[in-house]
DNA sequence: CTGAAAGCGCTTACAG
DNA sequence: CTGAAAGCGCTTACAG
């Protein structure tokens, strides 16, 4: 194992001071083209790289962003680290990855702090008040992607986030339900306490309001597979009084309640039931699903995660939040037809 | 935003030398307890953390595990990536992520040293064999996760890795078709200059040929789900001359062989044909899938590459290759039967 | 057990 | 354009 080259090293080969090789290294840096040269030929017969530690060591700037996930198996997170990770490392930033099952996040931020990221992404979690004020305080920039910040004491976000237009989608799903001739909507809530879920469902409420319809039943499945089976199984126990359509917070648990459905109910979608999604997930168009479904537009997210960032990098630029616009993707989930006599039963009861 | 608080300040707080406070975060190393307490006590204070980049400087040792992937929409890699990231954690490691689409890693990778990276995992990745010198070189272990290396000059490996068995998981599956009274056994293959698909063919023909069969088709769908379905459609095109089963490299070309099985050929799984994957992600549990498959076992995998990892980190080890057991689960997609009449036919021609 | 000092490998004013 | 020097925030012999 050779010693690491250092730039000392490099000077000495190209004779010149050390100095003048770190310069040669930093686009912009004032150095003559021949002798940047001469470095560069010498830097290449040694193998050497400037080591990123020390220099972030010197400009207080790693160039690295913290980037936390819960929950891989829900197909939208790896898509997000595949397109983030990439369009980061475009910018020249590197991803430290850190999972947290838990809801317990501020014991992975702590190590992350120590790190000297440069920013943080969470995605699918939340930070406690205390440790997002501790990151404002250390001038570290955070962005919540597809969650939302609790509002803060003085009424506006203390944290930046970017998600998309949750609530115009779940209107968008409760419009087209209700245009189909559903009357017995259902809702499969995501966590409780998630800011997606809560905003997709307030959409969705907002449609069945305006169409004067109640919303006639609800579940909750937590984002998971096991439970928004199980809440699936509770919401149609009773076979006189099944919901003719289920609005599930993520395609995640949209595919679940299509298995359950199918094959434990032994119902036809969309023939006797409905079911849309939230994501558009790479599954949701696999035939076995064709899922009708909420299109979040991972590209346009991942673009105002950089924005937001780089602008809260070194500037004191104050936290915002941004939602992108998202679109209904008409699949085979949703019955074209007019509602069943079997239906019209149930509304004039 | 305050400026950041270093150990001086702790110093000064708790009026002893900096060096203490170095020595108060230092495990083993010698300090009076009260000392440390008196430290830890300013330090928490001040919300102080030691400078994770300082210490690795001095220490030359970053605790950063670089991680290359490049492909995560087969669901096995988001699996692997939850467990090994958590893995890491819990021995104070933390990962650098790196997205290469690309086969070519080598332009990622001068990225990644450049971070003095303790070591290297690449998952469904190679390196260049300049690329593994350089890395020997400089000292830094390289463990392949799920591909194995190419047979250096010296004949042994130049690069550790770790996989699952697969020929011997590609055996299994190979028995279970012939047990079964398949007699026109068709492969799709992964990448061709992938060892896990190599290997696994290699297994299934094994037991073709224990069996007195031919390799009765082969299709090429390089792990891609457009690809595998087109290499489908060309494996049955000639409804005389059909598969009785197809056995893909992993399960994701396996799922979307059934997609087009059912939907575009209209064919029955596993009456008409039957299907095995390999990987064991998490769709092939779903109901509409059922697919039997072979698992690979990613925690012993994980355990693997952080031995591997370790063992060579400091240590002057040699590169490795540990390969773990896999199981086959069957499901529902190869028939339990003996052959169809249909089948007869084409025995006898 | 504790402090003063050297040094990890860089960047960046400051002179020249 | 270039070099000498200071310093980023730590760890770790070395004395005491």
């Amino acid at each position: 194992m050779k010693a690491k080259v250092t730039a000392h090293d490099v000077a000495r080969l190209a004779e010149v001071s050390q100095s003048a090789v770190s310069r040669a290294f930093t686009p912009g840096a004032s150095v003559a083209p021949e002798t940047r040269e001469r470095i560069h030929s010498a830097a290449r017969k040694l193998g050497y790289r400037p080591n990123a530690i020390a220099r972030s060591l010197i400009t207080r700037r790693s160039r690295i962003i913290g980037l936390v996930m819960s929950y891989l198996e829900n197909q939208f997170y790896p898509v997000v680290i595949e397109r983030l990770c990439q369009a980061l490392q475009q910018d020249g930033y590197h991803v430290l990855l850190f999972i947290s099952e838990t809801e317990d996040a501020d014991s992975v931020l702590t190590d992350i702090l120590q790190y000297q990221v440069d920013g943080i992404v969470m995605a699918s979690t939340t930070l406690s008040s205390a440790l997002a004020n501790h990151c404002i305080d250390a001038g570290i920039p955070v962005v919540l992607f597809n969650r939302v910040a609790q509002l803060g004491a003085m009424g506006c976000y203390s944290t930046s986030s970017v998600t998309s237009e949750n609530r115009e989608g779940g209107r968008l799903v409760g419009e087209l339900l209700v245009s189909k001739g559903h009357r017995r909507i259902a809702w499969l809530a995501g966590a409780e306490n998630a800011s997606t879920s809560r905003d997709r469902e307030a959409g969705l409420c907002d449609a069945l309001a305006a169409a004067g319809l109640p919303l006639h039943a609800r579940g909750v499945g937590h984002y998971d597979f096991a439970e928004a089976r199980q809440a699936v199984l509770a919401l149609f126990r009773d076979p006189a009084n099944r919901p003719d359509a289920l609005f599930a917070a993520n395609d995640h648990m949209a595919i679940a309640a299509l298995e359950t459905l199918r094959t434990e109910l032994g119902m036809q979608v969309p023939h006797e039931v409905s079911v849309v999604g939230f994501d558009n997930v790479p599954q949701a168009a696999w035939p076995s699903f064709n899922l009708t479904t909420v299109q979040q537009d991972v590209e346009q997210m991942v673009d105002a995660t950089r924005t937001l960032l780089f602008e809260q990098i070194g500037g004191q630029v104050m936290a915002r939040s941004v939602s992108v616009p998202c679109v209904l993707i008409e699949r085979g989930t949703v019955r074209v037809h007019t509602p069943h006599a079997h239906n019209k039963t149930y509304e004039t009861t």
